[in-house]
DNA sequence: GTCCAATGCATAAGATTATTATGTATCTTT
DNA sequence: AAAGATACATAATAATCTTATGCATTGGAC
C-alpha cells in the first residue's frame, strides 16, 4: 500500500534534505530507491517531484552538486551546504513537533 | 510558532473529519477555534481554506449540513454521514502509519 | 543481436489545495 | 460609535504535486 500522495506534499523537501544528511552524497535516483526500501515500498517518490525539487534547495543554496560520469552516463550527485545541514535539524524538529500535536488531535495511540 | 503551511497540506481534510467525530455536529467557525485551541496556537486554519474544504467534503457525500440561525446570523452546522464515519477511520489510520513511517525515515526518537 | 527493463537526467501541462484578499452581514464590548 | 469577534463565502494567486513526455545509457533475457 502507497501512502496517497497528499500525506507527502509539504514533507519531501525534509525526507530528501535527512537522507542527503545520512547518506553523505546521493543522486537523484538514488533518493527514489533509498526512500522506497527504507518505507518498503509506502513511499514512492515520483521524477516529476524529486528532480524540481532538488534544483529548488540547490537555488535556495542547501545543497552543492558535483557531476560524474558512470561510463557515459551521467550523475549528479547532492550533498548539504553549511546552511542545508541547519535546515536540515530545523525541519526535522518541526516535523517531529508537528507530528505530536497531531497525534493528541487525531487521538492515535503509540504503537 | 505556527506550523509551516505545507505541513498541513494533506492533513487537513483529516482532521476536520477527526473534529466532526469527536464533537458530532460542529460549524465552519467553530472548527477553527476548536483546532487553534487544541493545537495551543500552532495550527491556524484559515478560511480560505476551511470553507472549500467543506464544501468537497459534502460533495464527496461524507458529510451532511444543517443551517440554523442564531438570531439573524446564520450557522451551518456539519455531522459526519456513515461513509464519513468509514473513511475518517481509513483516514486517521493511513495517517498513523504515515508517521511511523516518517519516524523511522527520519530517525525521531519518541518524546 | 535484439528487445525490454532498469538506470538516469529533465521539463511541461494539468490538477490540487493552500494563501491572501476581498466581500457581506451580525453581534458584543468598550 | 467604533472596533473586534462571529460567520459565511468566493476569487486571484502561489506552491507543489501527478502524469506525461522526452532523451540517452546499460544490463539481462531470449
Amino acid at each position: 500500500m502507497i501512502y496517497s500522495s497528499e500525506l507527502i506534499k509539504g514533507t519531501l523537501k525534509t525526507i530528501v534534505l535527512q537522507q542527503l544528511k545520512q547518506n553523505g552524497k546521493m543522486y537523484g535516483y538514488e533518493i527514489t530507491q533509498k526512500v522506497k526500501e527504507l518505507s518498503k515500498e509506502r513511499i514512492a517518490i515520483t521524477e516529476g517531484a524529486l528532480y524540481p525539487t532538488l534544483h529548488a534547495l540547490e537555488a535556495d543554496g542547501l545543497v552543492h552538486t558535483e557531476t560524474e560520469y558512470i561510463g557515459k552516463r551521467v550523475r549528479k550527485y547532492y550533498r548539504l551546504s553549511t546552511s542545508g545541514e541547519n535546515k536540515v535539524l530545523e525541519k526535522v524538529n518541526e516535523l517531529a513537533e508537528f507530528m505530536n500535536t497531531m497525534k493528541f488531535l487525531l487521538d492515535i495511540k503509540t504503537a
